[in-house]
DNA sequence: GAGTACGCACAACTCCTGGTTGTGTTCTAA
DNA sequence: TTAGAACACAACCAGGAGTTGTGCGTACTC
């Protein structure tokens, strides 16, 4: 591919070959086993040259297109100037639509999302430089955080019950919490252990909620599907989460009440770390942060105050 | 990246390995080949199998885009079911500017865009299959279109003046053609032999412009500084072409009138193209075409009337 | 807790790919 | 007609990428 975008640019086999620091019979042989392995002729030779066939000129654009693809993907491990790299808590949750607004309103800026396993992984990613920040419930109960990291609360995401259109719920504009006890409420996909776990650990303890973790995490289709079709089951999703759902199935999304159990995200980065883009991030998050009003919202005890 | 993107998705070397019929030792090989290459470990070896590391899970989303690129480099080139290819003319004309709007409207189409030297050329193409359809002014002076080449006509263009803020007619309202004799036309890039060239040639024949074509066309950002800061320079320009020029430099547009030059954009195609992307072309061109008034309006005598 | 099975890495070897040099062919311009 | 420019073909060579064979570490099992 290099090969061939080189000849482009040059117009000649013999240029390229320079540029390339290769001979011309190299360059002749590339081109030809490009083109035998396309099955079309690229060029058209000539006594002054290559000039592109109207196949070559279709192909140019893809040939470059690949070429930048993998400068991208190079340079998204080169230690040094890489791209912004965020990791984000797994769930059903709102903190990779965060980084989908901030990737809309900065699209020039380069940006890797990863999903790391728990907090304590992310910390450590953090310390070590391999992430630039993490989108978590600050922090695990009873351990503070260390104190060359920084956090910043940037969203308070209210629970909705997620139900099928046969639930017993389903027609109810908004439920306490206390109603919700009896009631099947399935979490596939929590990985114990994680912050994520925690937090609806102690939202188990303190209201007596029937939570079931069982079973493999088939994704969030097979999720939605199941909960849509079965009456005895309801899900928790937070209420800025986009439901990626055909239409309307007929699925409802109920507020919860009496208190609203509310996730907390902050935003993690280590306090010295010099990527010119996370001062962008952080300032975008500031600017569209949003909040609860502390009355009748519920966390844990383990997260730190606003 | 083959093997690296196989490895990820079944977790196992060994398994890679048997999906693309090669030993496990090779794909130990490769990914040790591109880790060193990248200077990162990619994966976590583990007695279970292999996990992403950080910089791995950065480095997927690039490997899957590199390989969905390369998938799209092939298929713009392999007959049978290829993108539509679709030749535009090459000038400061609209027509590209029609097929970025029909991107726009079915971006789930695969589209290719070529630019090639005459109708002559693009008729041929269209013959032979090479490509689909043609944004042309229908036809060369003399010489009708052969019977298997449908056309209809999408865009009548009308042509403004461009010009520097300190040109004579910069304060114009709206030019006559007349007003327009004895100003210096300047249109670099004009390949003697197109159809283009022909239009202008009728133009001048007709109203006694002077049209200046010399020069290589160092391309528009070029041509627009020289606009810009030419007083004695101004050219022309199609009222749809949408200008890539920072901010405001004070470039004008002024409408030409009495009569108003329009360039006549037609798509030509052959009869019994199967493309079903084709049909679809058409219909959007079909839908948002736009015409003049036929009074008023100049355009060359050869010109096939709508 | 020892044995075993599994999974990846290393070593040695082979072969083919991809490079080089040398030469041929074709087109163009003087 | 001839000289030059540009790409293709042929022969050759080296290194890379594959194979087989083996070793080592880890985790499951009895």
């Amino acid at each position: 591919m290099r090969t061939f975008v080189a000849v482009v640019g040059t117009g000649r086999f013999q240029d390229a070959a320079a540029d390339l620091s290769i001979t011309q019979q190299a360059v002749s042989k590339r081109v030809a086993g490009l083109e035998k392995d396309l099955g079309v002729r690229l060029f058209i030779r000539t006594a002054r040259g290559a000039r592109l066939t109207i196949d070559g000129q279709a192909f140019l654009p893809h040939a470059r297109e690949l070429l930048r693809a993998a400068e991208r993907a190079v340079a998204s491990v080169l230690p040094g100037s890489r791209p912004l790299r965020v990791d984000v808590i797994a769930s059903r949750l709102a903190a990779s639509g965060l980084m989908r607004g901030f990737h809309r309103a900065h699209p020039e800026i380069e940006l890797d999302v990863v999903m790391l396993f728990d907090i304590e992984t992310a910390l450590d990613a953090i310390r070590s430089g391999a992430i630039d920040a993490s989108f978590r419930a600050v922090a695990v109960p009873g351990r503070p955080l260390p104190e060359d990291i920084e956090s910043v609360r940037v969203l308070d995401e209210a629970l909705q019950l997620l139900t099928g259109p046969a639930h017993a719920l389903a027609g109810a504009r908004s439920v306490t919490v206390a109603q919700l006890a009896g009631h099947r409420i399935w979490m596939p996909g929590i990985v114990p252990g994680t912050e994520w776990a925690a937090y609806y650990d102690d939202l188990v303890a303190e209201f007596g909620l029937t939570l079931e973790a069982t079973g493999p995490n088939f994704g969030s289709d097979a999720l939605l599907d199941t909960i849509a079709d079965t009456p005895a089951l309801a899900t928790f999703m937070g209420e800025r989460t986009r439901l990626v759902w055909p239409a309307d199935h007929g699925l409802r999304r109920i507020p919860v009440t009496d208190p609203t159990p509310v996730y907390p995200h902050s935003l993690l980065w280590r306090r010295d770390n010099p990527h010119p883009a996370l001062a962008t991030l952080r300032a975008h998050l500031a600017a569209t942060a949003a909040g609860h009003d502390a009355a009748g919202i519920w966390a844990p005890g383990w997260v730190i105050p606003r």
